[in-house]
RNA sequence: GGUUUCGUAGCUCAACUGGAUAGAGCAUCUGACUACGGAUCAGAAGGUUAGGGGUUCGAAUCCCUUCGAGACCA
């Protein structure tokens, strides 16, 4: 079936064609959804046709009009206001659409077609040596979220994630545990594994602010203090033996790791998020290397007289740029140039996705720019999806200030509140309590994760620990408390004997209404994949679920006496309810049956 | 210093990518057949879209400029 969008854009080329002459071929027709407050279901706007037309904006879009209604069968009447061109669509094409798809519940999402595209998402990217944040919890989001979308669009989807488990983060973690630890483990502290490792972090952190403090005091410029420092010194040197495969160190490392990621473990199966591939870095920091010389031959790269190697930038409005040190060994950039060619030989991908924040854009221009300089064409389909940051009321989360709101703790909270709240409503006193347990996650997660989604991803947002995320409103428990409603519904119509069916040759505004907003999900789901926005999925669902519970409140569905009407309005409540919950499934967002 | 992103109601966010009188939620105030589930619905109030200039039929959106906030590159 053609898109309703589709046939009044080919047709007003036609109609511009027949009425002035024309060609049109290349004319860009803007179609948007009637505004409320007038007659009609789409606009066109026609002043972009005057220069055609030769006539002025009304006029030429009352013959528009005129031609539209005599021409096209679907358009059954319009009206003019200035120049916008006001087109109502026959109820019967509305009646029928939902006659065709009411009782789908795959609804809206595709499956990957024959020859689908690949597209490889990277997203959570993790440090192993602190407990995952607010930050890393938009990043998992969504990341997770636009994979279900990129997916839902038609495209097969591989979802990547790489570990940062290498380097001198992590070492400081392993030497404040050796040095003041006392062979404490997750088992004996009853600590979560990546909280206790971060515990040690931020206890190394603690003793060399001490320690260069005490040296500064002794006259020494920062610089100095850093190089005169003992733990500095420990540091450097126990990455250098890690580095060489030193057997106690590498030994330390594996168990301190493990520790990470069973509590990473735990905290991703909270969020709902997966992976179908993990990298580590502590595998991928070595590749790029042979790129190097690669680069080098083809002239795209050069060396300077110290022997490092760089790539001349600044034709492109950038610097120049560092690929690998005079100590021979590489940058992130080197690490990430490789990593990006042995995934595009392992997966042939035709785009890559890097949900990575904003204070990356650089680092990525620079990537991309250098793999298409090394001629990769593949690099035209990479693409950096550059989040803004979570801020705090007073800024951003600084780990090492301790201003951070961590992730697990702030999934309990909401945990926490909406069994509060649910408890405060009365609503669940038959409920089991393990049945209980879960809603109170549902419905807590819900909140926290729409909370988050419905923020254009590129934007930054804040995050108000004082006052504590809503439940009513625009908010995800709103969402979920429609859909449950819907299931009420649903029951007792089936208690009743009631069916469900589309046959009815008449409509009124507001189902119509619905119908278009049920009818939109197909669109709003394409332009969520092309623009990695899942807040075009978010603000949706809300619009579709706003207009919903007004019906909801006006009409009533299983008091109706005339048969036909209320088995319509049974299957479009049935309906509005699968696209709540297809669309809060693209969030990752579970929806409770009762709530 | 250079590059760059942002600034919309008291607060948190929208605005279909240049379209009609800039919309929602929270907070405030007022109302809703004792209910097909009130975590709902209806209404009131709240705006010089940071300020100024320009482009055009039309600007929150594009260009210039001032102010303010952030990020990145030495």
């Amino acid at each position: 079936m053609k898109s309703i969008e589709n046939l009044i854009s080919d047709n007003t080329k036609l109609a511009l064609t027949s009425l002035y002459n024309v060609p049109a071929d290349g004319v860009n027709v803007t179609i948007q959804p009637t505004r409320k407050e007038f007659e009609g279901d789409f606009t066109v706007t026609a002043f972009a046709f005057t220069p055609l037309s030769k006539k002025n904006p009304e006029q030429t879009a009352k013959e528009l009009g005129e031609y539209l209604k005599r021409e096209v069968a679907e358009i059954e009447d319009y009206n003019v206001i200035k120049g916008f061109l006001n087109l109502s669509i026959d109820k019967g094409y509305w009646i029928d659409f939902l006659k065709k798809s009411w009782n789908n519940k795959e609804y809206g999402i595709a499956k990957p077609a024959e020859g689908a595209n690949t597209i490889m998402v990277e997203y959570s990217s993790p440090n192993t040596n602190k407990p995952l944040h607010l930050g890393h919890v938009r990043n998992n989001l969504i990341g997770s979220s636009i994979s279900r979308i990129l997916e839902a669009a038609g495209n097969k989807v591989i979802k990547v994630n790489l570990v940062n488990d290498r380097g001198i983060h992590i070492c400081k973690s392993m030497l404040a545990w050796k040095k003041w630890g006392g062979g404490e483990t997750p088992e004996s502290s009853g600590m979560k594994g990546d909280h206790l490792v971060g515990k040690y972090y931020v206890v190394f952190d603690k003793n060399l602010k001490a320690e260069l403090k005490a040296l500064m005091e002794k006259g020494l410029s920062e610089e100095d203090a850093e190089k005169q420092s003992t733990l500095m010194n420990e540091i450097r040197e126990m990455l250098l033996k890690w580095e060489a495969g030193d057997k106690e160190s590498i030994e330390l490392w594996n168990k301190m790791n493990g520790w990470v990621y069973a509590g990473f473990d735990v905290t991703y199966k909270m969020l709902g998020v997966s992976f179908d591939k993990i990298y580590y870095e502590s595998k991928t920091y070595l590749l790029g290397k042979e790129m190097v010389a690669e680069g080098l031959k083809k002239g795209v790269f050069f060396k300077k007289p110290d022997g490092s190697v760089w790539i001349d930038l600044t034709a492109d409005g950038l610097d120049e740029k560092v690929l690998l040190r005079s100590d021979g060994t590489s940058v992130y950039m080197t690490q990430d140039l490789g990593t990006a060619v042995s995934r595009a030989e392992e997966f042939h991908f035709n785009g890559l996705v890097y949900i990575v924040g904003n204070e990356q854009e650089y680092h990525f221009k620079v990537l991309f720019l250098i793999l298409k300089k090394l001629g990769y064409t593949w690099a035209n389909g990479c693409f950096h999806l550059s989040y803004g940051m979570v801020e705090l009321p007073d800024g951003k989360m600084k780990s090492r200030e301790g201003t951070v709101v961590d992730a697990d703790d702030l999934m309990n909270e909401m945990i926490k509140t909406a069994e509060e709240t649910t408890k405060a409503l009365g609503k669940i006193e038959n409920f089991e309590s393990e049945e209980a347990a879960k809603l109170y996650k549902t419905i807590g997660l819900g909140a926290l994760k729409y909370f988050i989604l419905k923020v254009d991803p590129k934007k930054k947002m804040l995050f108000n620990p004082k006052e504590s995320i809503d439940f009513e409103g625009n908010t995800g428990p709103f969402l979920q408390y429609t859909y449950a409603r819907i299931c009420s519904l649903l029951r007792k119509a089936t208690d009743l004997n009631y069916t469900a069916s589309v046959n009815v040759n008449d409509i009124i505004k507001k189902e119509k209404e619905l119908i278009i907003k049920v009818y939109e999900f197909n669109k709003v789901i394409k332009e969520a994949a092309a623009t990695y926005s899942p807040a075009l999925v978010a603000n949706y669902v809300y619009e579709l679920v706003k207009e919903y519970n007004q019906y909801y409140h006006d009409y009533s569905v299983l008091k109706e006496e005339n048969a036909e009407l209320r088995s319509l309005r049974i299957a479009l409540s049935q309906q509005v309810g699968i696209v709540i919950h297809n669309a809060m499934w693209l969030l990752g967002i579970d929806v409770p049956e009762r709530m």
